[in-house]
DNA sequence: TGTATATATGAATTGTTGTTCATGTATTCA
DNA sequence: TGAATACATGAACAACAATTCATATATACA
């Protein structure tokens, strides 16, 4: 019995983290925050003004984000700043993103 | 004022559609069958039977992921045999997956 | 045509998740 | 120490999404 080249042998355990880890860019504030935070490092009130968000839903998310050490914070003074903490971030928002360039074109 | 390199203007719009896309990523039952349908297509019935769940639950997520147009039925007799139907699933699903098993090292 | 099989779907239910609002904590500075 | 600023957080609410159960549709075959 032959394996497909795609194949692998993934444990359901593997596979629930991995639908979770899916979920922290299934939601259109977080990938907001995502996407800004690829530019660099900000502060919860800047991100907020950015977004045109309120305060608490920044923090929130970021919270969110946090423990899942998909962003660190820094503080500075009174003001956090929050940066992607995570190598892999950049790498699946732009493959996700190609795929939605691709469909608009097509 | 300078870009960082990973910065790109992205529509509101654009990214609305890519947190809707990774939601479909974002569910350990349509991670499971994505999962499944990277070693080619599979009936429902035998997507139910190897993933121990009930047929409707696999009908009723098939029918999510067929609208989205991440798969495709074609049906053989009373079967219809779902495949994968975008060429970025794979891709998208490695990258995660890349991420959990690097991070599962420690 | 009647029965069995394979799949799809609608409605109800349950569980989950995001936002809002109010408030709490930490820091700065006068 | 008191006031202002920046951020975090808990509880309530609302919206949404997944599963369950019952049933409908489509096909095959006797």
């Amino acid at each position: 019995m032959k394996k497909e080249p795609n194949m692998q042998n993934i444990s359901l355990d593997t596979l629930f983290e991995l639908s979770e880890f899916f979920k922290f860019f299934g939601d259109t504030t977080r990938i907001r925050v995502i996407h800004l935070l690829l530019s660099g490092e900000m502060s919860v009130s800047a991100i907020a003004e950015k977004l045109n968000l309120e305060q608490s839903v920044v923090s929130h998310q970021l919270r969110i984000l946090r423990t899942a050490n998909l962003v660190k914070p820094t503080r500075d003074g009174r003001k956090i700043y929050y940066a992607l903490d995570d190598e892999h971030i950049g790498e699946i928002f732009n493959t996700g993103l190609a795929h939605i360039l691709h469909k608009k074109k097509g």
